[in-house]
DNA sequence: ATTTGTTTACGAAGATATTCGTACAACAAT
DNA sequence: ATTGTTGTACGAATATCTTCGTAAACAAAT
């Protein structure tokens, strides 16, 4: 499998894109902009390298580029949980849980979701034994 | 609250730190060695920069000098997580856990666990309404 | 047509992280 | 005492990431 490694920056930017869709460079730019403080034009650099390192698609037909996220949110959620848990969570992924749990406030929906999905994980196990 | 932000290799490091308690540069070079190539200077050298940074205390008394972690596991954990639910997960640390519990393979007393700790912060939640 | 504003391209400086060679000190074995 | 082994200190090369200035293309407004 292909090992993806984006940057801290990269990844704000990714963050962006999952959530919004296709964007230009200066709609990111103007998020970025309300929590960090950087000039247009390293925004732009840096979707620049994103594209080259094939982090990102772009749409250059139009003046304006628009680009989009080429790797998926959820691939990349995998492959940085799974580093983590092996790197911070001595191995553990219910030791990660719980640690995310306890401290982040959850909705009570939340939490139901969680355990149906408890559920169904056990369920699962059972049928493969 | 203080921010740390380990490298990557640091928190590799950490991470051995946290598991074995107070090492040698060789110990951890060693273990290292079985999953990257690394030279011995090279660990000796970042496990230097992470002392001047306070990431870990050192004993020197005698000439093989011992390390150990100087920030918790506890907090490192709690402030990667955070930042990764933020820019990764769109916020959503259920999302998170949902993520962990699908794809890592956890047995049926972590599975346990989990569910306890479910109940506890349900309970706790119905008490603090 | 000139000015003004918005955008991309490019290069380069600055900051940070990683890697390792070399020198030297401590010590053990001969 | 000499030699070999293991360790630390240090500096420097390399790689990678981040930031931004400047120039050129383009379009809209005057």
């Amino acid at each position: 499998m292909k090992q993806i490694r984006p940057t801290e920056s990269e990844l704000e930017i990714l963050g962006i894109l999952w959530e919004r869709g296709p964007s230009t460079v200066r709609e990111i730019h103007d998020i970025l902009s309300q929590t960090k403080d950087a000039g247009y034009t390293t925004t732009l650099k840096l979707m620049q390298i994103m594209h080259e390192k094939d982090l990102v698609a772009r749409d250059t037909s139009s003046k304006t580029h628009v680009y989009t996220a080429a790797i998926s949110q959820q691939k990349t959620q995998q492959q940085l949980l799974d580093k983590m848990i092996d790197t911070v969570f001595g191995g553990s992924a219910s030791q990660l849980v719980m640690q995310a749990l306890g401290h982040h406030q959850s909705s009570e929906e939340e939490l139901q979701k969680i355990r149906q999905y408890l559920t169904a994980i056990e369920k699962q196990q059972k049928d493969n034994r």
